[in-house]
DNA sequence: TATGAATGAGCTTTCATTCAT
DNA sequence: AATGAATGAAAGCTCATTCAT
């Protein structure tokens, strides 16, 4: 009874306890892994900004490695879910695509948003991760593509964009304009506002992509 | 005539074999970086690629950051040589930006260029060096930044480009279509030609930044 | 009362087990200083005889050079802290300085003293520890000094030393019979020459060894 | 014939430069020895400040400890050369004895007898040379200590020195006012008690720095 | 003979991970 | 459950020594 009654809600305070430690621990790792990279950021160094102990996060995550693709996991799991809640919304292809994209580069995702774009890419640990079990983490950005495909695809059914040029290269470059590396010289040295920012990339792409 | 032929050339077989081995050990040092990545990379393996001792590899370079800004600042020349060319060319802005990006998407470098744009962008390393003395890399970035930028410029007073799009968007926008990231999912994991995914880059970058 | 008594004591087991342990790793390093040297000596073997790993000894001391000088701070702490007691008695200058000769060269301490006079007077070490911030040790160094000039001051008020021997030779010569290269402090530091030290040096030691 | 001829003398020009070149190598090590100690001097640099190749130093001594050795070796040749020079001159012991210590204190000679104190007593080296074929350095030691032993006891014989100090302490103490570290023969190579020897200590330097 | 490039054992130090408490 | 002391593999780097030229 109690069991069925609680089944999806933390079983007990504790329980609750345990998940608000587990996303405080989310939350600085990624804050970390944000500010400093993967190789910079220290177990100890999370565990101490959390007040726990080292070993308390490895009751929470098994390795270093589980609990990066954990947030990557997270953060690609809340994109998807927006992605996918734009791409069935009534608008154009082209407006949907734009939504996408203000989204990503909305004032509340945008770190979150380049960690992913950025770890997600690094090749030592995609390799890592495919040979191990982090199947899950490419699952979700094989599904993120395969709605934007869809998307541009759908676009150009609609006669919105080029057919001339094929759905991957447009998948392709959609991604290369949410790659964060040089987002850093517009935004955080140019003082560009991410708004204006996205406006214009949206501008450029979408010019870029029309029939005409 | 003779001495201005050697002037330039290895002054004896010694040094000749010096510099045959200093560019075998950037070409192992390059591929495992582009494989594995800077930290995943270590001196003992690169030497042991090359088949030589870890102390021979310290006899050429002072320590594994300046082994592997090494790499990055010959590739930078590199680079900036072949845009320096192709930016004073007598071709039309577009033109010569298609050029740039056939060139950097050209079958012999582009695994190099990768590396470039993937390490030179590692917040880590790139905050090591700047404090200390790789200013030489950064300075070849502005530079090619530089040049683009008056490439663009030039694009935009002769009507080619629209002015709407401030020149650091359209520079943030060209190197993302370069950044490599996603670069894989299209030619390695679906055998598209570079070719091929230069011509399509280039119809949806300067669609996009046309004036019409 | 008990609190008072635990006050000092270690906190817990835990606590006291760590400061056992830190005791056993300065012991035995300082056995291997003392047996061969600061260069000879490697962290791995001061783990392996304290039968801990290498990583173990880190968690005491930062470094190599810290663990060697939180040694001699120690042994320089303990020296003044008996040599200050010495030196407030009530007996005669003379008295006190051999009392102070005698606690030196005592059973229990000899090694210690000679691993502190050895170690601390190496000048490459030294010159690394003053320009970070070794400069405890100094400071324990000058104050012994400064003390025990002032016992042969009193004894030189008192007419029981010769007034024609300066005091820093006096106390180089005194440094000299615990061991042996305080010649910088007169010679370099001081500006003495070395021919009037040789003098001094010759008066005070003829003397003491003369019949009468 | 030749050969008679030159038995002692360089065999040629070659042999001559080759003698030259020895001697400078030894003055560079010394001098580097004097400025930073047996650790921080390496081989390259010796050789680089001689102005020869690596190898080089090799050929003249088989090993670092080896040419560290034939410098000591030199130095105390030189000392046991002249204090031969001096004990057996007409003077009183006294005189003797502190013809000596002017010698050693002497401006020429100060920095190589330190030198000389100083490494012949590091522990790890006497160690590992004792070990080895070392034995000529050991031997004049002992041949010094002979000589001005023998001094002391003609000091005594004649009324000079006090016979209630034994000799080896005062030979102990008068390489004491040298250097630092021949507690060792009394102590340990001895078996004197070090209570006795502060004893002995004691009377001779309070005697020496008493007024009367 | 003289060279100096090459070697590799050995050092200090870091840090993800484990496990007794 | 939570801790954090302990671990030890692995890294970057140095330098005495060797040896092909």
């Amino acid at each position: 009874m109690e069991q069925t009654e609680v089944a999806m809600a933390p079983r007990s305070l504790k329980e609750k306890q345990r998940q608000e430690r587990e996303a405080l621990i989310l939350q600085v790792a990624e804050e970390m892994l944000t500010e400093k990279g993967y190789y910079e950021t220290s177990i100890d160094e999370i565990a101490s900004r959390v007040g726990i102990a080292k070993g308390t996060v490895y009751l929470h995550f098994p390795s270093k490695e589980e609990l990066v693709g954990a947030i990557l996991v997270r953060d690609a799991h809340q994109l998807l879910e927006k992605v996918e809640e734009i791409a069935v919304s009534e608008e154009s292809a082209s407006e949907r695509m734009e939504a996408i994209l203000r989204y990503i580069y909305g004032k509340t995702y945008v770190k979150r948003m380049r960690l992913l774009f950025s770890l997600a890419n690094e090749r030592e640990l995609l390799h890592q991760w495919k040979e191990q079990k982090e199947q899950k983490l490419t699952g979700l950005w094989e599904e993120l593509s395969r709605i934007i495909s869809d998307l541009l695809e759908q676009g150009k059914a609609s006669g919105e964009f080029s057919p001339e040029i094929p759905t991957p290269v447009m998948l392709h470059t959609f991604f290369c304009l949410l790659s964060p590396r040089s987002y850093e010289r517009l935004v955080v040295e140019r003082k560009m506002e991410v708004d204006e920012l996205a406006t214009y990339l949206g501008h450029l792409y979408f010019k870029g992509i029309m029939k005409h």
